[in-house]
DNA sequence: TTAAAGTGACCGATCGGTCGGTTTTGAGGT
DNA sequence: ACCTCAAAACCGACCGATCGGTCACTTTAA
């Protein structure tokens, strides 16, 4: 017979095991739909070793949320800092938006579960906002070089980096009622494309 | 003494009260996070009165989310109708978005948790995508007048309304997570502006 | 031998939904 | 004007299921 015996893994590895099935569960039923017992089967823990490793249910949540948040964070600070052409720069954020919700599934749902607890938690809330201004923060940069380098018209920075932002989470949020579709990135390449032509200098 | 006696209500009046305190508790809590006692607390009526008037606890969501969307509907359509100067209608979508945001903050935690449900199931979903797709065909029509009259380039006109209705669904959901701010009907505005210059003729 | 890692039966609370029964209403009979 | 009675509207105790979390205990690692 081949051996049965079950070896303890190390701490680590069952917490990231936990993440995962926590990031799948709550992406296809939804945080409050998700029992701990489902989120247990799918690790291959008992409920004990599971609170043994959090505090509750919501600590599992927080934790799945920063690590998604800071991944995102990176990518678009990276894209950022390697832009030499800024109007291709930004339109490269459709890629960003393709992967996201296509290559993906499991981070769509909880964007939408983070969105929701954050309307709701003033704990989540402040978080998420303050990663969100962060995101502003490093297209308003991107703008306002556009801006300095001639290329765009001088406009407030920020407002551009908003509007930038709302297409982006907008064609997301658009995506989730047309799973079908695997088109998003050619759809938020050519919204993103029209919003860069009105941030563009008339004159040359 | 004053007479306590209680007086039904018509069929019509519990009704509505039902989805009156349901839309409340919904937008401040989420639909899982409510409990019918809540909704029958807050309508004055009790359980079997609840279960009387509706079959479950989804079919008062799905009744609200009809109601809800089909006057939206209906003031998109409106503005669509009334719109002399294109530009200026488009631009005006920025009060409806504070509107939304701001007079009734009822409505603005309902229309998440719609997203949230579309997003899973699917009969939901497809309700939401066919009233989406018609927020979009309004849209669509109007920059198509747009471009027939000269104002705008001859782009797609559904592109163009979908990077419409992004800016104002991302706005919204960007609201979200800044509830304290007023003035986003301003910054959807500002949005706008930038995207409609991206749309209109470089030539005169 | 001891601490870390893991088990699973169990608990109290909550929740959506049911059901047997009561009160109110209004149309029609007298 | 009064009575009758069935249907409409409503009540609230109760049920079965589920859920997050606990704990006394076992197994593994070092």
């Amino acid at each position: 017979m081949s051996s049965t015996k079950t070896r303890f893994r190390s701490q680590d590895t069952t917490r990231a095991a936990i993440i995962d099935a926590a990031a799948a569960c709550f992406a296809e039923k939804g945080y409050a739909e998700t029992g701990v017992a489902e989120i247990c089967a799918r690790a291959g823990i008992s409920k004990g070793a599971l609170y043994y490793h959090f505090e509750s249910k919501q600590a599992i949540f927080l934790e799945l949320v920063d690590i998604q948040l800071a991944d995102l964070e990176e990518v678009l600070e990276k894209t950022a800092r390697d832009a030499t052409n800024i109007p291709e720069s930004l339109l490269r954020l459709s890629h960003l938006i393709q992967g996201l919700i296509q290559s993906d599934y499991t981070r769509a749902g909880i964007f939408l579960e983070v969105w929701s607890q954050a309307s709701r938690d003033q704990t989540v809330r402040e978080a998420s906002l303050a990663t969100f201004q962060r995101f502003e923060d490093i297209f308003t940069r991107l703008i306002q070089r556009g801006i300095d380098e001639g290329t765009f018209a001088p406009i407030d920075p920020n407002v551009g980096a908003q509007a930038l932002l709302s297409i982006a989470s907008g064609t997301f949020m658009r995506s989730l009622l047309d799973p079908q579709r695997t088109d998003w990135g050619k759809i938020a390449e050519e919204s993103i494309e029209i919003l860069i032509n009105g941030l563009k200098r008339r004159s040359v």
